[in-house]
DNA sequence: AATGAATGAGGCTTCATTCAT
DNA sequence: AATGAATGAAGCCTCATTCAT
């Protein structure tokens, strides 16, 4: 069942991914799999529908896992920081395509659809910003007098533009790069414990 | 003389800024201005020339002071790091509509004009990781065994995702959000040396 | 049973009495009873057939009285004509929403069931006629030398354009309205038969 | 100059008359003058658009005229409205297309261009109004304790009518049927001046 | 009796672009 | 330098309708 719908959706992920929304026309997306266009309004209201369609998929599965990292009490805040970039790239890497419809394409949106991504933007770099506080607090001299907000989208920022650059057949995988985030975003840190000890 | 030449292109910039490449016709750049559409294909071969010439202008105008700084025998590396990101910052402040048609919406060029962009990408990240590079000369411990090109991608990525928070009335400036950045990748180094006499 | 047909026919009357035939798709008559296009095309073959079945269920209701009044022999001319413009106007607007359908939508039937309207309104204005003459018979000098056919045109015009301006909240009723209208065609006559006496 | 223009309103006429204003497609208009589409939407900003210069076009055509007549005071009402009857008519018969546009497709116009017509309406009839006052002022008798408003609408009607079942070829045309319309409303106070001797 | 899937045809509209002036 | 006319191509979308279930 839905088969149609589900080819839909992935047909447009993949060619809205390779040229961008705009430069991906229903027919095109008809085309790939070989329906008419009528069908593809069978299933969605709007070119904006299918977009959105594939957002809202997307985005309850980015939040869902990263909301229990967030409030696991039994992990401490560094460790879930590294623990959130690592799966944070991961997902750019395997979703670019989404992520940057998600990222750059949304601003076309109609007022109500934008609310949506809006807000579940602001979710998830709250998300963020609560792990960044459990360190403030498990270690006083760590981003000590920063400002959690704008810690939060400096590291969502360094992650999400790696949509950019990243190129799956690199020497390093997300995992190579996620190491390097983690220590620039925690120093030396990242690499033994004796910082703990110190503070 | 060339006075209609730059009201299209300012217009451009501001419409193509709110709405997107795609969600700015050359008729909506006309009526800004008051001309018609046959004037801006007067001073214009493509509506892709406006986008272009408008990038064009702007890549030459972020690389010059920076290529400056970059070459300074005088500046230690971690100085000339702060620096680069209070200019960088300073930029996606100022020129936020452009640099955001510059990032997102060149992928609609043509192979041409898409290589130019490119490139300029590419020597622009070069310069930041010629700066990575004499941090790391310059201090034996600091970004040791971390990969230039990936930490420039990663501070590049933090500022220029600015882009999509930054509050022209929020209460940091960009000279705040910067010391904060700073000090996220350049840890307590940056606020006294004592850093490097622990470790 | 025929619960859904009839339900179709009445949100059909509804729908296309406020935005008219064209206004109306079978989607929208769907949705208003909560069924699917496809059951409505399960009861009518056409969407043409919805709008004729309406106006074939509602022009025999028309003629049905009509036609009693027009041949019964014992009232004369001058109450039958009073008779039928309280009558036509009384149905003009309780049912305007159909005879608007009936009047102006039926251009767009195809040739067989135009056919079908134009009889019917034909012996409509046929049956106006017959009083007419009835009248002219009856009163030597009403009506005289006045073409019935022409006359009965232009009180069935008098009525029917009713539909443009009838207002349901206004003070005049169908009742005030039709007195009127019959003495501006009877002229005093109707009040008394003092107007005989004088001319 | 204009010459496109002028050739896609009279197309739009003829075809809107035809085949009513949803039956007639904007290419059916482009393909009748031998243009493309786009020249229709040079000219016009909208289908609608092509209907509301047609109307916008007609509607002061229409009025002059009889402003001039309703206000002339060298003219007695019961002449006026004989000769608004003419003139209506006439009207009726030389553009009966454009009424009909006028008349029933001008329901499916914006708020605003609706609102348009509906002033234009009222304007029309108010001025109908004015001289059935005057015939009441001038005639004590005459349309006693009827409503001017009522009586308008009637006339008014009867006219419009017309455009049903008007037939150019018919043996009587526009002055004999306005003749009898005459008679019709003004008894037979319109063949002599007899009855003005008497009140 | 009722539905969901799928479609074909066509409709309106936008838009960048060309060309003669 | 600037414009108005005209267009071709394409885009999104609507809609009535068919068919298998």
């Amino acid at each position: 069942m839905k088969k149609n719908y589900d080819k839909i959706l992935n047909a447009a992920i993949e060619l809205m991914g390779k040229h961008g929304y705009h430069g991906t026309s229903v027919q095109m997306i008809a085309d790939k799999i070989g329906v008419t266009k009528s069908t593809i309004f069978h299933y969605f209201k709007n070119k904006e529908g299918i977009l959105f369609a594939i957002l809202e998929d997307y985005i309850p599965s980015a939040t869902k896992g990263f909301i229990q990292l967030a409030n696991d009490e039994n992990i401490n805040g560094i460790e879930k920081l590294k623990k959130f970039i690592r799966y944070h790239l991961n997902r750019v890497a395997e979703t670019g395509d989404v992520l940057n419809l998600y990222l750059s394409e949304s601003k076309y949106f109609g007022e109500e659809n934008q609310e949506v991504i809006k807000k579940s933007q602001i979710e998830y770099a709250g998300l963020l910003q609560i792990i960044i506080r459990q360190i403030q607090k498990e270690n006083s001299h760590i981003y000590k007098n920063l400002n959690p907000k704008i810690l939060a989208n400096a590291i969502l920022g360094m992650c999400n533009w790696a949509v950019m650059w990243y190129d799956e057949d690199g020497k390093l995988g997300t995992e190579g790069i996620a190491k390097q985030f983690c220590e620039l975003v925690l120093g030396n840190i990242s690499k033994n414990n004796r910082f703990l000890k110190y503070y």
